[in-house]
RNA sequence: GUCCCCUUCGUCUAGAGGUCCAGGACACCACUCUUUCAAGGUGGAGACACGGGUUCGAUUCCCGUAGGGGACACCA
């Protein structure tokens, strides 16, 4: 038994999207359960689509998402004299041929095949045809010879026994004229090259991997095991693209998701163990196996992501929720919080991440121990102060003014009192209080926020409160 | 058009012939807790696409229909 060696191959010309993000989380895992190794390859074969920004777009996902790989990053357009020379391997074997159709001649030959009923689209003209034949001054391209007869199965791990006849596959071209790979030779030689024993990747690769089989066998080489995973869909039940929003993984980043919600997420779409819903990394690694991924399209649904958002938001430690906080606040506000802003933040988490699904939720939550005074209410909350809320804290604020222990239970304890001697209820006092401490009608419980905000600026923002509503 | 794959609550799914008048989670609705809003707790509504078989018995096996998805480039 050899060791596992998965791969991401992503090609770059575009941002990580979720899909792809899925399919290196299933590969890293995959890996990271056999003891095996996660490799990634950039597939930019040529392309004038692929980028650089692309290129470091997926880098940056994958390490947002805390997925790492093993060993060198492959680069493919670096290997094209590699394919080239097993195209012309091939070639010599009488296992591929050289074709001298044009690119009209093709297009031509497709149209009326694909009106006539034909499976296939070409029509292997110069399989057979003696090279002598060859027209001159055209640059042929290499076309592998499929096998014509027969069924073929691919033993998937996932879609299970898939079979197909080979009448209808095509003699696909392995080398351009202009002498570059195309991508189906490139995989088959990168994954033989790089060791890969297991090929997991999206559905939309299911009817190539007859293809990749092929060029294996022919070449000799193992194939490696397949896995093709369902792909993911928008809410809608329709294929993921733009009109859905953001697909890339930076841009739930971006709207403050952490990659441990992500992962969780995203394992949970086509993958499941039980009625187990909150699974760590750690766990999932333990867990992750082939046979227990779906064969069904999953939808993509924000409504989950943010319910497990928030649950890990719970789970993390104050100190780096308060951190990515600031972070936060300073992209927005151009400056960071201080030191003592920053220890504001984290004694005020407590109360404040089980009322956040994201970061940036908890952010914006987050503001009013950030702010400088005075503070600017909601009109919600300016309407609070403006009634006969004034009057109350200004009642109120001798009574907190001379507590000793400024804490959340001394000063509930004797709000309570103040309110009770005043005859009125808790609520009507409590409120006025948040809006002038706050600056807004919803917060954390506001003897807590007292605590944290401690008595000077407590003090003052009250008196601050009453001097606006005069 | 041809080939391949899929189909359990709105969504993600458990279920591998009787344990299912189908379980969990998110969302939703109540109630509860409560100084606000959350979080938490309790409860509720909500699904085996359809039609044939096979079987003593099908959500589970087979076939068909419908619907959805994917693949059919000198793209990856």
């Amino acid at each position: 038994m050899t060791a596992v060696v998965t791969r991401f191959a992503p090609s770059p010309t575009g941002y990580l999207h979720i899909g792809g993000a899925r399919t290196a989380l299933f590969n890293w895992l995959y890996a990271r359960h056999h003891g095996g190794r996660f490799r990634l390859r950039i597939e930019d074969t040529d392309r004038k689509r692929s980028t650089e920004e692309a290129i470091s777009a997926i880098l940056d996902g994958l390490a947002w998402l805390e997925l790492d790989c093993d060993d060198e990053v492959v680069y493919q357009s670096t290997r094209a004299e590699r394919h080239a020379e097993v195209a012309e391997r091939l070639l010599a074997e009488g296992k591929a041929y050289r074709c001298y159709c044009t690119p009209e001649e093709l297009a031509e030959m497709r149209e009326h095949r694909m009106a006539a009923g034909y499976k296939t689209r070409y029509d292997r003209r110069w399989r057979d045809r003696d090279p002598s034949e060859a027209p001159a001054g055209v640059p042929p391209v290499i076309r592998f010879k499929a096998p014509m007869e027969g069924q073929s199965v691919v033993a998937d791990l996932v879609q299970g026994e898939v079979r197909s006849d080979n009448d209808q596959f095509d003699d696909i071209v392995l080398l351009r004229s202009d002498g570059t790979p195309t991508y189906t030779l490139s995989v088959v030689v990168d994954d033989h090259d790089m060791g890969v024993t297991h090929v997991i990747r999206g559905a939309d690769h299911l009817t190539n991997a007859f293809q990749h089989s092929f060029i294996f066998d022919a070449l000799g080489w193992d194939t490696p095991a397949f896995a093709h995973l369902p792909l993911i869909h928008g809410a809608d039940g329709a294929r993921l693209s733009k009109r859905h929003g953001a697909l890339s993984v930076g841009a739930y980043r971006d709207m403050g998701y952490l990659p441990e919600a992500m992962r969780n997420y995203l394992l949970r779409l086509g993958w499941s163990h039980g009625d187990d819903e909150i699974i760590p990394t750690e766990q999932a690694v333990a867990w992750f196996d082939l046979d227990a991924v779906g064969r069904a399209p999953a939808r993509f649904d924000l409504d989950r992501l943010a319910s497990l958002n928030g649950h890990y938001l719970r789970e993390t430690a104050d100190a780096r929720l308060a951190a990515l906080v600031a972070e936060r606040y300073a992209d927005a506000h151009g400056a960071a919080p201080d030191a003592d802003a920053l220890g504001l933040l984290e004694r005020g988490m407590a109360g404040l991440k089980t009322r956040a699904k994201t970061i940036a939720e908890l952010t914006d939550n987050a503001t009013f121990y950030l702010a400088e005074r005075p503070l600017v209410p909601t009109s919600k909350a300016a309407k609070l102060l403006h009634g006969d809320g004034a009057a109350v804290l200004a009642c109120l604020a001798p009574t907190l003014a001379a507590i000793e222990r400024w804490d959340a239970e001394a000063l509930e304890a004797a709000t309570r009192a103040h309110a009770e001697r005043e005859g009125v209820k808790l609520g009507s006092v409590a409120q006025p209080l948040r809006a002038a401490l706050t600056g807004t009608t919803v917060s954390p419980p506001i003897f807590e926020v007292m605590e944290v905000l401690g008595r000077g600026e407590c003090l003052a923002r009250i008196e601050d409160a009453g001097a606006a509503a005069t």
